[in-house]
DNA sequence: AACGATTTGTTCGTATGTATC
DNA sequence: TGATACATACGAACAAATCGT
């Protein structure tokens, strides 16, 4: 047997749909109607649609049919700053805070965000490593949920050492928006300046509850981007490290290195 | 029915394996003894690993059995210049041409790379949209596939304008490396200083032929990274496009911005 | 090199459940 | 409510890959 029979009718179907024969949002034709074409049985073609889902061609929908998938329009973030919104003093990423808003509208989309969910929790071993401090110490963590035009878009947790609130940085605990941004807050009240940060970007599964939040299918066919941001002050120590998480199906990120010219659309 | 079986089943198995109760690297039960052991049949027993894989927690492996998956120790490519490494003249990526080498060498990994591969080529709508060429211009395409450790790490295909060879960088249109790097090259023959660069991260499912080279399972359960760098020279005009795809499973990327301490690793 | 035992892969048939219109 | 669609589950048989003898 050269190429199960499962996976040529899956190929048959891809050209249809590559060519562009079957277009997006159409509907194939149902598993009986295939097997009859086909001459297989119906587990044979439905290994066939299985194949074609998990290439993330097709979608099958209980009581519908089984549709070609649509390309989303993926809405794009940039991850270096602006060169017009730094100074010397600070460094502020274009995502940060409520500073996500503009572009997000100048991408003629609508932003909202959830209330923060502020906890004290122990620092695990991913985010002591990042700020440099023991696993087990005290961490400020604050969580947000980030929806654009009503959907579901990132979930973001920053993580700051408990000795900021300490020091004076109260705002910081409580469960309320900073709507000036945390890193002017920080330099406002304890002459604490972000110079700069790194981001480290990597793609995973999704967890069940992130699948759920954001409306993924539970079987892990689409995975989500996981952006570390860990920022520093003048000094080179480490104040915060914020996580936020994307499904990878509709985002895109960009940065810009040394003088670049805006973009013309 | 609530939960169906084969979720369950699932379920009963990803919490051993989350739980540490079975390690990366061991051999799951049979089928016909999950079987037995759950009271189901074994296609149900199949469809609860066939969504543990789809997780990307187990593997199977025709003749041997399913085994736990280990987890890959991730790649890091860095995608801002070193300033040190930079100029007020030219901004020069970590990861072009055969500068990613130092960096690879650095994580005490062997980097080797394919001889390049140069076509001459219409313009397709996504470069000329990239270089603000029309659809069709004359390029000179660059492919090469690079490795670490023998293993394959990344494709990537650069695109420059055909005049560029016509204005006298004619080592751009011949199939041999360019070994201090095509931004060095195109300053020396053609006074073009590349001042920046912008670059675009996505993720896709990979192409069969892609899948192929990467080892990759051809039923697009591992998603590839594109990443898509239009470099700019001083005149704010795009010189080169370049592509690059990277398995999701064993890479991340970095970026800084703004002052940033040295890795500690 | 050959063979048999074991394990997963493919294909069929059938029945019933659940979602949607 | 009925008809139609996909989802779940069972049983069975043979194919193909792998490993040890």
């Amino acid at each position: 047997m050269e190429t199960p029979m499962y996976r040529q009718i899956a190929e048959d179907l891809r050209e249809q749909i590559e060519s562009g024969d079957l277009t997006p949002g159409e509907q194939l034709r149902t598993e009986p109607e295939l097997k009859e074409h086909y001459g297989a049985s119906r587990n044979t073609v439905r290994d066939a649609i299985k194949w074609l889902t998990n290439l993330g061609l097709v979608e099958t929908r209980a009581g519908q049919g089984t549709f070609v998938l649509k390309k989303i329009n993926p809405y794009v973030t940039t991850l270096t700053a602006d060169p017009k919104e730094s100074t010397t003093d600070s460094v502020v990423g274009p995502d940060e805070g409520d500073r996500y808003a503009p572009e997000v509208m100048a991408q003629s989309r609508n932003p909202s965000s959830s209330e923060p969910q502020v906890e004290m929790q122990k620092a695990n071993a991913m985010v002591a490593a990042h700020l440099g401090v023991p696993v087990g110490a005290q961490m400020v963590s604050r969580h947000q949920r980030r929806f654009i035009d009503g959907t579901p878009w990132s979930l973001q947790t920053s993580f700051y050492p408990r000795e900021l609130v300490v020091r004076g940085a109260e705002r910081l605990a409580l469960a309320e928006n900073i709507p000036e941004g945390v890193v002017r807050y920080l330099a406002d009240t304890l002459n604490l300046r972000q110079v700069g940060y790194r981001d480290s970007i990597m793609v995973r599964t999704p967890e069940a509850k992130e699948a759920a939040i954001f409306n993924l299918p539970q079987d892990g066919r689409i995975d989500v981007f996981e952006i570390r941001r860990t920022a520093f002050d003048q000094t080179g120590t480490p104040i915060r490290l914020t996580v936020t998480v994307y499904p990878t199906d509709r985002n895109q990120f960009v940065l810009n290195v040394g003088e670049v010219p805006p973009t013309a659309d």
